[in-house]
DNA sequence: TATGGGACCTGTAGTTGGTACAGGTTCAAG
DNA sequence: CTTGAACCTGTACCAACTACAGGTCCCATA
């Protein structure tokens, strides 16, 4: 499989899958003659692996990490666990950050009922020292 | 007003005022005969304008969206309103999404109960292709 | 008035996670 | 054997900053 078929079966732009490899989280692959990537089953699982970690957000680097305990396969299940709960814990974090801000965004535009008077209170809001959020 | 004192009042870096200078958000402020750059009470509640944008999540182009409406004061409230209910919805998407990531993660993490076995539900689940968000 | 050191200056490079070319080569179908 | 799609490398770019290096300025204190 050239890098063509393996872009269009994970969903992973070329381009991506390039810089994969030269950051070193896709082994370099064996090549033709001519010098075109020659990919097999092992390399679509791994590709697969690094695009569903990075869906659910966690980072390059976090990913690594994960593939160096697979690996090494010598991983407990409870570094993997204590892994995905940290960053689960990241995530619920920042879902609360956004939803004081979708709340403060919402508050300020029910401030606003006038047409097109150059008097906006979101403007004014927004120069405001106060923070809301924090 | 030196750069710092006005770091210290917004609460933003010395060098990201320089960038936001260099980037035109900021206008370029006078100087002592040095070379120091001198602000006001404008550059402060500017400063803090821009702040509070990036902090509700609004892009540094939005910002500068938002303060050419500010600057040329022939905004009308209703285009504002229209950015902030944009940009709200934006966030609302967002939180949705962060929110189906935290299930995958927690449910991940529920298939999880053993120790210290090296053949982990976790790795499992990032190995399928099955995409659950989406 | 000299001086020390903290605050400031410019300019460049690095970060994350890719994307977007330009300009050239290879592969495979007809 | 030709043609054009797919591939190659290398570099530059995006947001939104941050982090130096290496030099200058300012002002409080002795």
């Amino acid at each position: 499989m050239t890098i063509g078929p393996l872009s269009k079966q994970t969903g992973c732009n070329i381009e991506t899958i390039r810089y994969y490899e030269r950051i070193g989280i896709m082994p370099k692959p064996p090549r033709t003659e001519g010098g075109h990537r020659i990919y097999r089953e092992e390399h679509l699982k791994r590709l697969t692996f690094i695009r569903r970690s990075r869906e659910l957000g966690f980072t390059l680097d976090q990913v690594r990490n994960l593939l160096m305990l697979v690996d090494g396969d010598d991983f407990t299940c409870d570094e993997v666990k204590t892994m995905t709960l940290d960053h689960a814990d990241d995530v619920h974090r920042k879902i609360a950050d956004l939803k004081k801000m979708e709340r403060v965004l919402k508050d300020m535009v029910s401030q606003c009922n006038r047409g097109d008077v150059p008097d906006c209170p979101v403007i004014d809001a927004l120069f405001q020292t106060r923070a809301c959020l924090s």
